[in-house]
DNA sequence: GGACTATATTAGAAAAAAAGAATATATCAT
DNA sequence: ATGATATATTCTTTTTTTCTAATATAGTCC
């Protein structure tokens, strides 16, 4: 692994490394979810959620498609992040 | 899972979500190794390193021994740890 | 077009994380 | 005890992250 290596999977490792975003990344596990959906999951404003959902998206962990009004957003690899949440999981 | 679980998750993300720690969770996964020689194998000074390595021991993904003048640090889960560095590097 | 709903973006303040320099501690060798 | 080596700790500054509030955009319904 190069210097650039180290950098991105640190970069992907901090954008999972979030309460919040943890929570986000559980609900569309279950199943995708538009803003407003996520938001009543989970305790804190629609901006706050937005932004998060932004950076998640912005470092390709998520999608998101257009619906009407609304905005789908799932997982891009949701097996990927099933196994890395249960590794995690299993130690505590 | 509760708040304190994403909480406790998303800290363990955050805690090897850094380049130089992964570095030096890169170099630990090969062999146990004492301060001077994580410092030799990567680029940054002494206090810095010793910093980090005290991060990881606090949140408990690492441990050391003292061995005369030295300090051993080790995995305190390899398996786990490696499983995980190996799905995010995938990952890309 | 105008009001309404869903979501995004921007700006600014506050908190957390990082790095480097300097200093401290502990062990070893003499 | 003294000096040397290995490592840890503290302090300060800078950078990054996070949150909130305010505003903007885009699509829907009338």
């Amino acid at each position: 692994m190069n210097n650039g290596d180290y950098e991105k999977m640190s970069v992907f490792f901090r954008t999972i490394g979030n309460p919040t975003r943890l929570k986000i990344l559980t609900e569309l596990l279950k199943n995708e979810r538009c803003v407003g959906d996520v938001e009543n999951h989970i305790g804190t404003g629609q901006a706050n959620i937005s932004q998060h959902l932004a950076i998640l998206k912005r470092h390709d962990i998520v999608d998101c498609r257009k619906e009407g009004n609304m905005r789908c957003y799932f997982l891009k690899d949701p097996l990927l992040l099933k196994k890395i949440l249960d590794l995690a999981a299993q130690g505590n």
